[in-house]
Order: C-alpha cells, then sequence, then structure tokens
DNA sequence: ATTGAGAGCCAC
DNA sequence: AAACGTGGCTCTCAAT
C-alpha cells in the first residue's frame, strides 16, 4: 500500500477543511430529509444496540464527529441510519484522523531532526559523531523478520549534540536519498567501534539487522527494554512507544496506525513522515534511558547485574540465535511418514471404538470415551484424567498413544522441516532473555520454541559437516540452588560430599536404608518428584497426579521431607513472611526482583494464595537463570578465543535453562573439553555448593555421546 | 479468512 | 490447613 499524501495544500488546508464540513452537513441534510429520523434519535436507538456496546469506543468517536459536523452519513445513505454505518463511518474517519496526521508530523518536525539524504549530510553527521561518547542507533526495515527483511534507513542519535537523524536509503520515494551501502561503509566504524556506547530500543534486532549488512555491533550500554524488565517484569507492555507513553508522558502513535499494519517502512514516500516518526525513536529512546537510569540508581545492585550480565547477553544471544539449526529433512520425513502412518492406523480403530468423532476435540471425546467406557470423567486430560484408566480400558490406552503421536508429528516432526528458512537452509529461532517473569529465557517466534523439544524431535536437529555439538546440563541446578539459599546441613553436606541426592532424600522420607534408594528404585525416582514439588513450590495436588498417588499418601510425602528438612521449610515460610511484608523477593545476590504485588493485598484476608509459592519458586527459577546468563557470556568469550587460534569455529548454538550446547569442530581436544567444563562449573557458584555438569557430544542434539566413547571412537577412526 | 480463548501438552 | 513454578505451539470452536 502506498501512502496517499498531499502536503502541497498548505494554504488550502483550511478550506479544504471548511469545505468538507459543509459537505458533510449537506450530506447530512439529505439524508435526514431521506428518512427524517433526527440525529439524536438515531442516536439514542443505536446506542441501546448490543453493537454499540461491544465497539463503545468506536461508535463514541463517530458519534462525537457526527454531532459536531465533522462527519456525515455516508454517501448515497437512504434508510435509516444503522450500527452497521456507523462502523463503516468509523473507519472513513479514522483514515481522515491518520491522514490528518501524517500531515502534521511532516509538518512539525523539530530543527534537531536531520534528514541525510546527501554525503555532506552524512559527513557532517560524522563529525558531530566522532565528539559523542554515546549514541542512540536503531534501524527501520522492510518488516519485522531478521532473516528475511532488510533496512531500508538508519536512525542515528547523538546525544551531546542533541542531533536526531534519519538516513533513509531505501524508500521508494522519488525524493533523493543515499545508498545502503555507501551508509553501511561510512557508519560501519562506528556501529563496531566498542568505545563509542550506543544505546537502543530492543538491540538484538538492530544487531541482527546490522549483521545483514556486514557489521558487527559493538559498545552496547544500554538496551531500554531490557532495561524495562529489570525494573518491573510485570510491565504490561515492553514496547517503546507504550512505555515512552506511561513513564515520559510523550504521546505517540502506534506504527500499524500510522502506516498499517504490514506496510514496511520503505513504503514510506514521504521522507519527512519518515524522518519525523523515526527520528522520535532515537529521541524518546535516550529520555527513557535516562528515566530507567535515575530509578535503577537506587538500587546498584541491580544496575550492576543489568550492565555487566544482561547488557553483554544482548549480543551473546544474537550471536547464538545467528548461528541456526540444521534439519535433517531425510529422516524427518521417514520419522513423519511412519509416525503419520502410525496415527492414521489408531484413528481408524479409534474412530471404529468411539464413533466418527474429532478425536481431537475434548468436547466430543469426553461423552465418546465415557459412553465407551462407563466412567464418568472429569476430563479428557490425557495425564491426569486417562492415564490412571489406561490399564482398565483399551480404548483408552490406545487413544494416549494416538495423542502422543499426534502432538509429536504435528507440533514436531511434521513442522520442524516446513521452518527451516530457504535462503540459508537453517532453522532459526528467537530466544528472549528475559520472556519469563522469573528471568528465565523464552524461546519461540517463528513458529518454533527451541526450549521444549522432546527428545524425539531433537533427533532432527544434527551438527553440520565436519561439527559436533557439545552439551553441558548443569547437575541439579535449582536444588543446588535451594540447598544454597536454605542451608539446610544435610543438603549442604550431601552436595559438598558428591552423594546422590535423591538417594538420600529417600533414604529420609521413606525410612529406608540408603542401599534401598539407589538408581533405579521406585523411592529414587519418588523422591525426585517430591524435590521437584518443593523447588517448584507444588502441593500434595500436583505430587499426587506426578506419582499417581492418593493425596493423602502425597501429603504424607511431603509432610515427611519437611519434617526430615526442616531448615529447608524455614526458609520456605521466610519467603513467605517476606513477599508478604515487601510484595517482592530477591533472587541470589540482589542481582533483580521478583514482584508480586499481590502478596500484600491478599495477606489482609488471610487467603493463601499462588504468591506464596511464586515466592520461593522465583528466588530458585530466577537465581538458577541467573547462573545459566553469566555462563552463557563466558562460553560466549570461551568461543571466540577458540575460533581465534585458527583451529575452526566455535559457536554457542542452543540453551534451554540449565543447559548450555555449543557447536565445535569435531577436531575438538580433550583439553577444549576440560575448558568447556571449567567454564560451566566455576563461572557461576551459589556460596558453599559447587557446581556439577554432565557433559555430552551430540551428532544429533537427543542422542548422546558420552566424552570417553566421543574419544575413543575418534582414535580408532584416526588410526 | 482471521482472531481469541480455552484445553491440552511439550520442555525445564 | 491450605497450596502446584516458568514458558510457547497446535488444536478446536465460536465470533467476526
Amino acid at each position: 500500500m502506498q501512502l496517499r499524501l498531499n502536503l502541497a495544500g498548505e494554504q488550502t488546508e483550511n478550506n479544504e477543511a471548511e469545505a468538507k464540513v459543509a459537505d458533510a452537513r449537506k450530506r447530512q441534510a439529505d439524508a435526514q430529509e431521506a428518512n427524517a429520523e433526527p440525529l439524536e434519535e438515531a442516536w439514542g436507538r443505536i446506542m441501546r444496540s448490543k453493537s454499540y456496546a461491544n465497539n463503545q469506543a468506536k461508535m463514541d468517536a463517530v458519534k462525537q464527529a457526527m454531532f459536531s459536523g465533522e462527519l456525515g452519513r455516508e454517501d448515497g445513505a437512504k434508510g435509516k441510519f444503522s450500527a452497521a454505518e456507523a462502523l463503516r463511518l468509523y473507519k472513513y474517519l479514522a483514515e481522515q484522523k491518520r491522514e490528518e496526521r501524517l500531515r502534521d508530523m511532516a509538518e512539525s518536525v523539530p530543527d534537531n531532526y536531520w534528514l541525510v539524504t546527501d554525503e555532506a549530510s552524512l559527513t557532517e553527521l560524522t563529525h558531530i559523531l566522532d565528539d559523542e561518547k554515546e549514541i542512540v542507533f536503531d534501524v527501520e526495515t522492510t518488516g519485522v523478520n531478521v532473516w528475511r527483511d532488510r533496512i531500508v534507513g538508519h536512525v542515528i542519535t547523538a546525544i551531546q549534540a542533541d542531533i536526531h537523524a534519519y538516513i533513509p536509503t531505501k524508500h521508494k520515494t522519488d525524493h533523493p536519498q543515499l545508498d545502503n551501502e555507501y551508509v553501511v561503509k561510512t557508519l560501519k566504524p562506528y556501529y563496531e567501534n566498542p568505545s563509542l556506547g550506543k544505546l537502543a530500543h530492543n538491540a538484538k534486532y538492530d544487531i541482527h539487522m546490522l549483521d545483514r549488512d556486514g557489521v558487527d555491533l559493538r559498545g552496547l550500554t544500554w538496551d531500554t527494554q531490557e532495561a524495562m524488565r529489570m525494573l518491573n517484569e510485570n510491565e504490561p507492555s515492553f514496547a517503546l512507544k507504550p512505555l515512552v507513553t506511561k513513564y515520559l508522558d510523550i504521546q505517540s502513535e502506534k506504527y500499524d496506525e500510522l502506516f498499517g499494519k504490514n506496510t514496511g517502512f520503505d513504503e514510506v514516500d514521504d521522507l519527512q513522515v519518515a524522518l519525523a516518526y523515526a527520528a522520535k525513536d532515537g529521541d524518546v529512546t535516550r529520555k527513557l534511558r535516562d528515566f530507567q537510569r535515575e530509578h535503577l540508581a537506587r538500587f546498584p545492585d541491580i544496575l550492576e547485574y543489568y550492565t555487566s550480565v544482561e547488557v553483554p547477553l544482548i549480543h551473546t544471544v544474537a550471536q547464538m540465535e545467528m548461528t541456526g539449526f540444521d534439519i535433517d529433512l531425510e529422516y524427518a520425513k521417514e520419522y513423519g511418514a511412519e509416525i503419520k502412518a502410525e496415527i492414521d492406523r489408531l484413528y481408524a480403530e479409534l474412530i471404529d471404538e468411539l464413533g466418527d468423532i474429532n478425536l481431537n476435540s475434548p468436547a466430543q471425546l469426553k461423552p465418546a470415551l465415557e459412553a465407551a467406557t462407563g466412567e464418568t470423567l472429569e476430563s479428557t486430560d490425557a495425564k491426569k484424567v486417562l492415564k490412571p484408566l489406561k490399564k482398565k480400558h483399551s480404548v483408552i490406552a490406545k487413544l494416549l498413544d494416538y495423542k502422543d503421536n499426534f502432538k509429536l508429528y504435528s507440533t514436531y516432526i511434521n513442522a520442524l522441516p516446513e521452518l527451516v528458512d530457504e535462503r540459508t537452509g537453517k532453522l532459526y529461532t528467537n530466544f528472549n532473555q528475559n520472556g519469563a517473569k522469573t528471568g528465565r529465557f523464552s524461546s519461540g517466534g517463528s513458529g518454533v520454541n527451541l526450549q521444549n523439544q522432546p527428545k524425539k524431535a531433537r533427533k532432527l536437529f544434527t551438527a553440520p559437516k565436519g561439527y559436533v555439538i557439545l552439551g553441558g546440563d548443569w547437575s541439579q541446578q535449582e536444588y543446588r540452588c535451594l540447598a544454597y539459599f536454605s542451608q539446610d546441613p544435610k543438603l549442604v553436606e550431601n552436595y559438598e560430599k558428591g552423594h546422590d541426592l535423591y538417594a538420600s532424600i529417600a533414604s529420609e522420607v521413606f525410612e529406608k536404608p540408603i542401599e534401598e534408594c539407589g538408581d533405579g528404585t521406585t523411592y529414587r525416582s519418588q523422591a525426585k518428584v517430591i524435590m521437584l514439588a518443593v523447588a517448584y513450590g507444588g502441593g500434595p495436588n500436583m505430587l499426587k497426579d506426578a506419582i499417581g498417588i492418593d493425596k493423602k499418601e502425597a501429603q504424607k510425602f511431603l509432610d515427611n521431607f519437611f519434617e526430615r528438612f526442616p531448615v529447608v521449610k524455614q526458609w520456605v515460610e521466610e519467603n513467605q513472611k517476606y513477599v508478604k511484608k515487601h510484595g517482592y523477593v530477591w533472587m541470589d545476590r540482589n542481582q533483580r526482583k521478583r514482584r508480586l504485588p499481590d502478596a500484600k493485598d491478599r495477606s489482609a484476608n488471610g487467603h493463601y494464595s499462588a504468591v506464596f509459592t511464586q515466592s520461593t519458586n522465583a528466588r530458585v527459577q530466577g537465581s538458577a537463570a541467573i547462573q545459566t546468563k553469566v555462563t552463557m557470556n563466558e562460553l560466549q568469550s570461551l568461543c571466540d578465543r577458540k575460533t581465534a587460534e585458527g583451529n575452526g569455529e566455535w559457536r554457542l548454538y542452543c540453551v534451554v535453562h540449565d543447559e548450555a550446547l555449543v557447536l565445535v569442530p569435531e577436531t575438538i581436544t580433550r583439553q577444549d573439553v576440560k575448558e568447556f567444563e571449567d567454564v560451566m562449573v566455576n563461572t557461576y557458584i551459589f556460596g558453599n555448593i559447587p557446581n556439577a555438569t554432565d557433559l555430552e557430544f551430540y551428532r544429533r542434539w537427543g542422542v548422546g555421546i558420552s566424552i570417553e566413547e566421543w574419544f575413543n571412537d575418534k582414535k580408532t577412526t584416526v588410526n
């Protein structure tokens, strides 16, 4: 869509507006004459309609415009004014407002917003940059997909000089503009200069886009989006405009509302409009940073953590995302066909038994299943409801089998190959370094979440030729964190002596000698779940579902645990007390908070609330996430160092909470593995609790090869 | 056709 | 005495 703008008629604008009003009045009069219903009456009728209630804000805008005479009825409108017509008029009104707004923007560009479209101006800008310590940068693009879209212009704010420049390079316009290659070449030394500080909002996006143009951005000092996640993880939106409106009281329209949802910025043909919009982002990003820095200064530990861990992590994560994933398409095809055949077979058999229903519809499935089994089902939840009935009814066993296969096929095996990028042949995902409110990563955005790939799907992820994946899994990361926080002597001793934690817990909780609680015993696996329940703040309901026992027994296990580990119990209670009093809890070394304001309110009426379990869980989960993040930055340094040694490229590959993977040349040595392990184990330690990590090689992710096995096989192949 | 809520289920 | 953490994707189903 091209934007229709007429900026030539500045002087005639008033006349135009007057003419518009006159025209509207005339049409309104014509229409009223046609059906003789006064506007007041028509609106009185519409306001009683359901449509009005559903679209009140829009309707009110139309109503106001009609009563003020700005807006009349539709062209050629006949008969009674209807709610449907009012809604159509809203669209017309919104479009008018939009065009008016764009005109205003173009006409009221501040003097310190520079449109740079010739070499002399760009040179002048670079001279200003030579004197700057810190700049804001932002790239405008054809869209929001970093793997597909391209840069169409650069925003640079020179903070000291208070100059906000927009350098368009690929706008579809008759206006002259500089060539992108020339601009990139000119700005590259500034973008890549680590001692010229850079601010941005969602810098990872711009880092990716610049990388596409061969620029390795360095010197990032502040990201206003990530900073906001430090200041308030409960913020409803982390987009620049809502934040600026909320905290700086600077109004700004959303991109979609100004330019349309699927409009690339290159389609903005009026460069004054482009300047007004783009340069403002640079301007407000700097203001937002100043605001955030002032507030974070009150929490020096958070500020220190933010600048030393979160900010460098942005570059680390961008590097990791750029690595991408090789997907074994052949294998996916074969394996997919196999699963599909199994799904079809099971489907046919199930339809025979249950009738012609949609097995994926819980609403249809529940009654059909009840009829076939004679059971009364609470839901069709596989884990909770169906699994316990699996042995009793073969149809349920079959259905569970079907569900497993269907999920595996539709979400993973069949879906992954579809998501491979045609340009590079790799699969990409987005990692959000503060996607979870606890500070954990989330992943997804392009249809693939790398953090919930089942083992069977991980087999599709292969190392490229000449490379192998090296993975490290922190052993019991969150429980070590729990031991550290609580300082429970039994837990601490367990980790200091390197004993089997689950066996120790089983022995305590079930009062059995440790010999009966070793690997593979039910006691041990149940102890594992109990520990999980404790760390996640789970109660008896969660535990009973997890191990398939009744609630009473689950409660007994929990009681036993807390009786045997009273220090853990005390620590959990302290967290609850703390959150009740303050409305938040701290992560490890006060690096960040988890704000749970409901805890303060709820305490007034004495009800137990989810925030109490969250208060313990957030501390454990959030502190573990800090360990992962600090270590990731070190792993990135290790990769850079190893790559610089010249024996092939090392790259960060993926992170899944307590698991970090790197892609390394298959010529990797035992000494290299030792260095990787050192980084995993020694970068971030929870006080007196040592870390441990399980290392494995993968040709296919999920099919582990032990370190010994790898090097022994190597020897035989080399010889 | 597109959108949003809810159910369900994958991971740690 | 109670009580169950953090995400994202696919599917259905109903509403535009």
